[in-house]
Order: structure tokens, then sequence, then C-alpha cells
DNA sequence: CCGTATAAATATGTTGACAATATTGTACGC
DNA sequence: GCGTACAATATTGTCAACATATTTATACGG
């Protein structure tokens, strides 16, 4: 799980506070001070300035020159302007996955999906992110396209992440996502491509409108 | 043009370091050694290595542990796979314009249009890569998504303009191009998000399919 | 002559200290 | 009591030096 490789403090911290910031554990808004990072981390200032500049160019904080980095606060604005993100890019990486999967990654896929349907039918209970997130990452793997498993893995996925950990209830109910994740599948298996971006875009577009509707809901 | 903040030695040596990677200044697979450009910068190794670490976030040099970074060599088969997420992203971008777009910025859209046109009916010359990347950039910022022009202004033009810099035969006719312009021109007047969307894809489609039929000749 | 093994040299990773800037605290005047 | 000006403190930005790992050079043996 854990590749000892790049046994540099850098990239140890730069994960360990990515975690950190994605899973809410360092409250949005927080200003990260180098040298409270450097006693906690055990380290000099060095290797955690690299870290932060890695975090900023994430988008994960925010730097302003003289003052100092804070953790980004995430509206719910924002969050709607990145699931346009996530729906273009996904709906893409869906397109190609139809294309370039091979027949057992495909086969895989599909018995995934048949864990997740023997899950709801026991429990009848909302499908878990981890399960959810499973799928979309078997199906990014698949596009084979290492530019676009990059963007998606690495940069977008810590900002949605970062969002569902603090608002687990815009999940939306895990018979709608099934059926949609079915849907899906299905036009893989028929290397539908057109198909198959179009199924993800809605099923991205139908989550993002759920947070849009939402935002209507507060101001009332 | 040059905002002097955010005054701090690493913003700047990120800065001319990208535009030389960019600009093909700086040869691809060359080794980025830190005591040399902190010789060149007249600065301290300190800043040269955080400068470094956000080439390497965004993907322009890559990073071995206590080896170094080079600077990535862009192969067409990698530029195919940008042109995808180009394609998806902009085809977003351009459906976004189409509904957020003020009037005033389609009529500055439409004026900008009008020159080209002029300027091609005088010189009969291929578009200038600035004046295509003008068209695209006034449509990214149209769609008035931070979060979409941040991907695509800040972390895939580069990799584009890096690529265009070497092999700027790519450009395709003018003539196409402009049509494809005004139809794309037309489905924004109209508000028309799904041509829009359409248009804008078939445009960098297009431009994607002229790479790649580039590869199967280089084959023969 | 080629390959391996060892040693010198160079580069990266890390550290602590100094300089410049911003924040905080305090006193003064209104 | 409130706002401003100044001083003290703390933090960021930068630098030079040390520690460790890799690359290059050299010498030895086959």
């Amino acid at each position: 799980m854990s590749e000892k490789k790049d046994q540099t403090l850098t990239t140890k911290i730069t994960k360990t506070l990515r975690e950190g910031i994605v899973r809410g554990e360092i409250i949005p808004g927080t200003k990260l001070s180098e040298p409270k990072l450097a006693e906690q981390f055990q380290t000099s200032r060095g290797p955690i300035r690299e870290a932060i500049r890695c975090l900023e160019v994430m988008g994960l904080v925010k730097h302003v020159a003289h003052e100092g980095v804070r953790v980004i606060t995430l509206t719910q604005e924002q969050v709607v302007e990145i699931y346009h993100v996530r729906e273009a890019l996904e709906g893409k990486a869906a397109a190609l996955a139809a294309i370039n999967m091979t027949d057992d990654e495909i086969e895989d896929l599909s018995l995934l999906m048949h864990v997740h349907r023997e899950h709801q039918s026991n429990t009848g209970a909302y499908m878990q992110s981890d399960g959810d997130f499973d799928f979309h990452y078997k199906i990014i793997q698949g596009s084979k396209n290492r530019f676009l498993i990059r963007q998606l893995c690495e940069d977008l996925y810590h900002l949605v992440r970062m969002f569902r950990y603090r608002s687990a209830r815009f999940e939306h109910r895990a018979s709608l996502a099934l059926i949609e994740h079915e849907q899906l599948l299905f036009a893989i298996q028929q290397r539908d491509e057109q198909l198959a971006e179009m199924m993800m875009r809605r099923h991205i577009a139908r989550a993002r409108d759920d947070i849009a509707s939402n935002i209507r809901e507060l101001r009332s």
C-alpha cells in the first residue's frame, strides 16, 4: 500500500497535510503556521515550506505573500463549479473507458457492481462513499489516459472528498445511484462511448443539482 | 501587465522557469540543477527548490528523489491525451459561456472574430497562434467558472503552448479554424449551450485528429 | 580491453540562523 | 471610550552550511 519510494520529508509532509485537510481534521480557514508545523513534524521549516507550496499549486491552501497560507473553505457554490468540471472530465473518462477497457476490466467492474447490488438489497442502506469511489476509480483508470487520470485522481478528487467529508448527506440515494451505475456499466459493456459519456455526465449532474437545490433551500 | 504583488523570489523564479520551459528555451529532458539555477538567478537554493516543487505539481518537470528533476518531453501520444482533456474542459467552458457571458462580452468576441476574418482575407495567412488563443481565452473567461478557468489557464494551457512552440505546423488551416470559430460564436450568440459545447469539442477534436494522423504518418 | 569495485566529487535533502515584513500589544491623544 | 501611533513580538522570506545519496572518476583484476 504505502510505497516507500520518494523517501523525502517534503512528500511525506505533503501527503499527511493533504489528507488532514481533505478529511477536515484541519479545519478550513486554519492558518498553517510554519513554525508550528515544523514542531509538529519534528523537522525544520525547509521541507514544510516546500510541502506548502505543493498544496498551494494543488489548490488546497491559499497563499498570501508575507502573510501565510490558509486552508481553503469550499462554499457550496464552489463545489457546484467543481462538479461542472468533474462532469466534463469523468464524462470523457467514461467515453474513453468504453473504448479502452479490457474485457477483464469490464468483468471486474461488473463484479463490483454485483457486490454493491447485493449489499444494498441486504441492508437497504445508502451506498458507502468508498464503494462509489471504487466504481468511479475503476472507470477513470479504464480510460487509459494518463493525463486524464492524473487530473482527476491527483487534483480534483481531493476537493471532492474534502466536500464529502463535511456533508455526507449529499450522497443521493443508493437506489438511484445504483441504477445510474448499472446504466453506465451497460453502456461500457456495449462499448458505446457516447452513451457511456452521457450516463456518467447525468450521474454527476444529478449530484450537482442536489447541491445546487440545497443552496436555494438555504436561501429561504 | 506584470502585477508586482507576490513579490517573492519563488513566484518570480517559478514564472520565469515555466515560461522558459513552455517556450522551449529550456530543452525538454534537460536536468534542472539547483546549484546552477541558484547561480543563474543570483540567489540561494531555497527559493529554487520551492519553485521546482511548484513546476513538479504543475506537471512541467518530473522529479525523482535524490536524483533531481528533468523537463518533461511531450510525445505526440501524450499531446493527444492532453487534447482529449482539453476537448472535455473547453467544451464545458463553451457551454457555460453560452449561458453566462454578458451581451457585451459576446459583442466583444464578435468584434475579435471580425478582426480575424479581415486579417485572413487580407493576408490569406494561417491564423496566428496568439489570435486563436485570444478567442479561446475569452470563451473560457466567459464561462464564469473560476475552477474551470483555473484548470484551463493555469495548468493545461502551459502544456498546449509547450506543444505548439515546438510544432507550429499543427495549427490547422485558418480557413477551417475560422469557420469553426464562427459556428461557435453563432451558438453562443443564440445562447445554445449544447450546440456551443458540440462546436467547441469538434473544433478541438479536429486539431487532435491532425496530431493523431501525423503519428500514423510517421510510422510509415 | 572490459567489467567491477572502490574513492573522489558533485548534487540533493535537511538544518539552523539572519533579514524583512506583518501582527499584536500598549500607550497616548482626542 | 475609541482611534491612532508607536514599540514589541512573531512569522515569513532568504541565506549559508551540514548530512546524505548519487554520479563520475579511477584503479584493480580477470
